[in-house]
DNA sequence: CGTTTTTGACCAGCGC
DNA sequence: GCGCTGGTCAAAAACG
């Protein structure tokens, strides 16, 4: 059991270590060649950077103007953090149109290939940010892919085990799932997604009806008529985050663990998350690990939210927990995921550091507002898919392709910037880096606002904060922005619902 | 004190 | 009808 579990840090520093190091097999190839890109490339970015609503909510509804919500709930229309960073369509199936498409977006389906193939982080290799689908093959774009399957495929091709076949797919999940703010541009459009799936993209399986069916589904079934969205994420070596050793990718989003069971297909457990943002929040995610990838995460979300991003996070107390591995070595010391966030608000505290990891994991797909910042993890490419049961696809593809690829694409721009040079330590624990994004997770949303994400600074680049990715400081120097800012924030408050 | 995590048990759906 | 599997609940423990 306990290594069954990755704490969703681990998640996050996977991407972070994958790309960095090596861990996984996909993604570690790219960790090499991570340092490659340099900071200042990122800055001279040419890329556009992505500007966010100033409010969360309000950018949510206006995603969510378009399409009505199926569930009803007026914050339904809030978008997992990680979706939106993704470019997801939000669990209902709704495919929220990006919120501010640069002129400089790709539209085109290459333009979202290449946006899916983003990586937001911490491939070296593309200096940019962007990254083609080439470059997705490389290991180093685990972040850039986040793929989305859309129900429509039939699920028993795809064995709901492998919803992330390549790591690579997962990191990219990973990073948009992780730090909240990160954003993965990997938002990959439906039709990519499709063609890629089969192969490198994570499969998410979810689909399956079977794991919608079971249970107590009491809830279960409710949420069928709901979406179910599916993330793959890299997963860190898990190792280590928690004593159980699962890694969690953190979002905007408060997630509460309310049970973990094994799977019988899976070596690994699954892990049962809830929202602890708000009390009546539905929101539900599971974690687990990719059966044939145990690098990779799949994240299931389920539900959506029902109140607009938690300003800030919970959690302080219990998270811990979790942590305690993790977290002594990166929590504190760097201040966990948190970094990955948006430098400048992140306040997270410490505790939220825990959360945020754990979130970050989990999240990973629900890359909240934070996501917009793009700090989307390091990870390395995500794939997301969708899977509405019931609901049906809500998504144009047009849309999607657009929606994603604007937000890729602005995403990748940003994320470039953001992106600092990559783990430019690799040798870096992790850790620290991690700990940083536990900083910056707790505030994403204020990170993401305040930073304003100007990528395009290249003086910004000497300041981290400016830089969403900085949140992310791979180098680990964002620890410091952060911290400031850090503690500010969220850190304390818990709930800020 | 508040919150979360962990763990065991219960319940429900599905397949045989 | 039985067994299996999966999801959720609830209690206990732990952490900040």
């Amino acid at each position: 059991m306990e290594n069954y579990q990755g704490d969703l840090t681990d998640i996050i520093r996977a991407g972070g270590r994958q790309i960095g190091s090596n861990n996984s097999a996909s993604v570690s190839a790219s960790s090499s060649s991570a340092s490659v890109v340099s900071a200042s490339d990122h800055l001279n970015n040419p890329l556009p950077t992505w500007q966010f609503p100033s409010d969360p909510l309000s950018f949510c509804s206006s995603i969510d103007d378009n399409r009505e919500n199926l569930f009803g709930d007026p914050f339904s229309n809030t978008r997992d953090p990680l979706l939106h960073e993704l470019n997801i369509p939000n669990s209902s199936g709704y495919y929220a149109p990006p919120p501010l498409p640069p002129a400089d977006r790709v539209v085109d389906h290459e333009a979202a290939t290449a946006a899916s193939n983003i990586n937001i982080g911490r491939c070296h290799h593309h200096q940019r940010g962007l990254f083609h689908e080439d470059e997705l093959k490389s290991p180093c774009n685990i972040f850039s892919r986040i793929q989305i399957s859309p129900s429509s495929q039939s699920p028993k091709q795809q064995p709901a085990v492998s919803p992330c076949e390549s790591p690579v797919i997962a990191a990219a999940a990973a990073a948009a799932a992780s730090p909240r703010g990160i954003k993965a541009p990997v938002v990959v459009a439906s039709d990519m997604i499709n063609a890629n799936s089969t192969s490198k993209s994570c499969l998410v399986d979810n689909t399956g009806p079977a794991q919608i069916s079971s249970p107590r589904n009491l809830g279960i079934k409710r949420r069928k008529s709901q979406a179910k969205k599916v993330v793959c994420i890299p997963a860190p070596a898990a190792a280590n985050s928690r004593s159980s050793g699962e890694v969690v990718p953190s979002d905007l989003w408060a997630w509460r663990k309310y049970g973990q069971k094994p799977i019988k297909g899976s070596p690994y457990p699954r892990g049962y998350y809830r929202c602890s943002s708000s009390k009546g929040c539905s929101a539900r995610k599971q974690v687990e690990r990719s059966r044939t990838d145990p690098n990779m995460l799949v994240i299931t979300y389920t539900s959506e939210h029902n109140h607009p991003w938690p300003t800030q996070r919970n959690a302080l107390a219990g998270s811990t927990r979790s942590q305690p591995s993790k977290a002594n070595a990166a929590a504190k010391g760097s201040v966990s995921p948190s970094s990955h966030q948006p430098p400048q608000n992140t306040t997270t505290n410490n505790s939220n550091t825990k959360e945020n990891v754990k979130d970050s994991s989990n999240d990973t797909t629900t890359l909240s507002p934070s996501n917009n910042n793009f700090n989307a993890a390091p990870s390395s490419s995500t794939s997301v898919k969708e899977e509405i049961e019931e609901i049906e696809k809500p998504i144009d593809d047009d849309q999607m392709e657009g929606a994603d690829l604007d937000e890729f694409s602005e995403g990748f721009s940003n994320s470039n910037e953001i992106y600092k040079p990559a783990l430019p330590d690799s040798n870096q624990s992790h850790e620290d880096f991690f700990a940083d994004l536990g900083e910056i997770e707790a505030d994403p949303l204020n990170l993401l606002f305040s930073q304003g994400f100007s990528t395009g600074d290249h003086e910004n680049k000497g300041t981290r904060v400016l830089d969403p990715f900085n949140i992310f400081d791979w180098s680990g120097d964002n620890n410091n922005n952060n911290s400031s800012s850090s503690n500010t924030s969220f850190g304390e408050t818990k709930r800020g619902l």
